[in-house]
Order: structure tokens, then C-alpha cells, then sequence
DNA sequence: AGATCAAATATCCTATAGGATATTTGGAAC
DNA sequence: GTTCCAAATATCCTATAGGATATTTGATCT
């Protein structure tokens, strides 16, 4: 059998690019750490300029920020400032793409939404979680919403990464109400539930900010 | 006089960014058309990699796009799903930015807000709504807010120039409901006056579109 | 001991050259 | 006249070399 899959190279940068932000997101670089161009080369083993495209997207992404001759560096770690208006973002877009995802989302996606039962571990659990919030953003079918989200959802990542934050059961209870909503298609009660599953996030991960 | 400016070099990279953000937000380089490395390098008489730096960040800003071994092109003009979805998105932002602004906006913000009176040609009405819009943004305390209003201002603006849409005097006078309705610090009257202006705003440009 | 300054280092920034690919152009066949 | 195919071209993608700058280290002075 020969290989039927499309050879899609993408160029090497989208290729560093998704390897740098995964690296970002699994702490294996942490936050204000800096990134040398020259260390990653060697690293990946490719050239100096796929590596300067990727970090300029991570930069637009914000992702990491960059100082003239002085190189690239991760973005700190959200302080509680940046935390509230992350959230207060979120609560702007994600109930309004609950509703509407109560409303038309696809079959195919409202299947895929409850397939994930189990959360063994903690980086299981952040991956589900990512992908439920996707999903919905998804089925909202706006391509902004989604595109947003999923840039912020990055950032939430790697906060509660940063505390190692455990596997509450009331965030699965919370997921559960609004898969139900969704699944009766009952926009009013989806929007409610996405609403208070984000307002209850928020008291979870502000709890571990002092300042 | 010595030169008092602080020289803040920032990298050529930037600099392309800037000026070809311009180019294309004049239509100097209109939508769905080639851009090439080279001839940008030449124009600009810089070498390629800060080309390739600036293409990647404004690909991360949704204004060129790129494929592999094919190079760069700016984003084709948006159609009438594109409009709906952007115009959505507004609409859960902006209003709920101008209530915030009404109630916390810096008093020398709000000053600047009313400054300008006259919009004679269209280029200059075209500056002066995205600075309105950015102010407010602004004046709502979030980065994130106004990070993504300003990425959105930039393809209204397109949209708008490439129908060389005229000055209306509605929305001159919908701004000057908001003005007022934020000088007076009251936040529902401002969010619905934002509101009010942004879905007379979605359906002057809809008009344009036929598809 | 602490602070200041200069040299050394590591890194970034820019420019140029060569290999690989998509696009375009021209001609021949039907 | 239209369609198909092959050669030529323009462009991108990658790699490497040299100049410029920020950071770090170490010694000297108070």
C-alpha cells in the first residue's frame, strides 16, 4: 500500500512554530525565560531564518516579546491584572458562543463534545479542556470567536499549568450542564451555564494570585 | 537645540511592518494580490529576512496569507459571511467597552474624544472613527479589548475604502451620542448608544455587498 | 565589602549565495 | 480555436558569513 496521505510540507517555520508553542505551553520553556535563535537552530537543526518567522508569530501572538539586539524572551506569567481582564474577555464572547452553539451546532460536533469521559491526569484533563472550549467556539461558526478563544485559552493553559492546578470535579459537573443545555438546545440555558462555569474558572485560578 | 529624541532603533523588522500594514490599509497594495519578497527588498532597500519577519507577523494579523513555495498574498476582500461574523464579534465587544469607558474613562481621554469636529475628506473621517473607536477601546482598561478592536478596525477600514464609502452625517451624530452619553458617566445610555451605532454601521456597508 | 568601569563573550541583526518549487509562457497537436 | 504539455522564468526557501549591540564577567578603586 502506498502512502495515500498529501504531502502538505507548510515550510519549515509553521513547523518550528507549532514545536516552539507547544514547548511554551508544556513549561518545558517557562514564562520570561529568554529564547536564543541561535540555541533553538541548533536545536531543531535547521536554519536561523525559519526560526526568526516563528518567533515573530509567537510574537504577534504574543506568545513571547522581543527587544531590540537583546533577543526573545517568553512572556511572564499573568499577573492578577491580566488574569481579570483575560476573564472578563472570556465572559464578553464564550456564553454568546454556548448559545449559539446551542443552536446550530452540527451533530457530528455535539457527539464529539461528550466523548471524553475520563480525566486521569492533569495534562489530560487541560487537553480536554481545551478541546471542549474549541469545540464550542467551533460550533458557535464564527471564525473570530474561535480564533480568539483559542489564543486565550493558550494563556489560561499555561497559568493553571504554572500551579499545577488539580482536577476539580466541579469543573467536569460544570462541562456536564452545559453539554446538556446544548444537547436539548436550550440557547438561554447553555448561555447561563457557560456564564457560571467561567465566573467559578475565575474564582478557582484567583485564588492562587496574592498581589 | 540637540536632538532630544530617544532613538529606539526597534529593528527594521518593525519598521517593514508598519509600512506595509499602511500600504495595504491605503490599498496601495489591494486585496488578493501578490506580494513579493523581492520586489519589497528592492522597494525598500532592505534585505529579505526583515521582509520575511514583517509577512509573518502581519500573516499572524490575518492580512497576508502564505503558502508553501508560492509566497505571500494579501487577504482577499471580505465577503458578506466575513462582514456578519466581524460585525458580530463588534457587538459583543464594543458595546460593553463603551459602558466600561463611560464609567472609568481618564478625564483627559475624554477630552480628546470630542476633539474632532471636522471630517472633510473621507481619508480623514476614515482616521478619526478608528481613533474614536480606539480611545474608547482604550478607555475600557482592557489590552484585550483593544487589541482585538484594532485588529478589526484595520479590515473594516479596507471594506470600507474599497467602496469608497462616503461621509454620513448619521454617523457623525451616533458618535455624538456616545460622546455625551460617556461625558455624562452613564454606562447603560453609552452602551446603547455604541450599540445602536454599530448595528447602522453593519447595515450602511452591508448594503455593498449583494452575494 | 560595595560600587564602578572596561574587556570579553554571546547573541542578535543584516546581507548575500545557491537549491527547490510554483507559475507562466510558448508551441504543437487535435 | 482550444487544449495539453514542456521549457523558461520568477520567486521562494534555506544556509552561511560578517558587522553591531546588549549582557556578563572580572578587576580596580573607594
Amino acid at each position: 500500500m502506498a502512502d495515500r496521505t498529501i504531502t502538505r510540507p507548510s515550510g519549515l517555520a509553521e513547523e518550528v512554530y507549532r514545536r516552539v508553542r507547544a514547548d511554551i505551553m508544556s513549561l518545558k520553556i517557562p514564562p520570561d525565560t529568554r529564547v536564543s535563535v541561535d540555541s533553538l537552530a541548533r536545536e531543531l537543526g535547521v536554519s536561523q531564518t525559519p526560526i526568526r518567522e516563528a518567533l515573530s508569530m509567537l510574537e504577534a501572538n504574543g506568545l513571547v516579546s522581543k527587544r531590540h539586539f537583546a533577543g526573545y524572551a517568553t512572556s511572564p506569567r499573568m499577573d492578577r491584572a491580566q488574569l481579570d481582564e483575560l476573564f472578563e474577555f472570556r465572559l464578553l464572547i464564550e456564553p454568546h458562543a454556548a448559545r449559539k452553539a446551542a443552536q446550530a451546532m452540527a451533530d457530528a460536533d455535539k457527539r464529539a463534545l461528550s466523548s471524553g469521559e475520563t480525566a486521569p491526569s492533569h495534562d489530560a484533563f487541560a487537553d480536554m479542556d481545551t478541546e471542549f472550549h474549541r469545540l464550542i467556539a467551533q460550533g458557535a461558526g464564527n471564525h473570530l470567536i474561535a480564533d480568539s478563544l483559542a489564543r486565550l485559552h493558550i494563556h489560561v493553559h499555561i497559568f493553571r499549568s504554572c500551579f499545577r492546578s488539580e482536577i476539580t470535579e466541579e469543573a467536569v459537573h460544570e462541562h456536564d450542564a452545559i453539554i446538556a443545555a446544548i444537547h436539548a438546545r436550550d440557547g438561554d440555558k447553555a448561555e447561563a451555564a457557560m456564564r457560571r462555569h467561567i465566573e467559578r474558572s475565575y474564582g478557582r485560578l484567583r485564588d492562587f494570585i496574592k498581589d
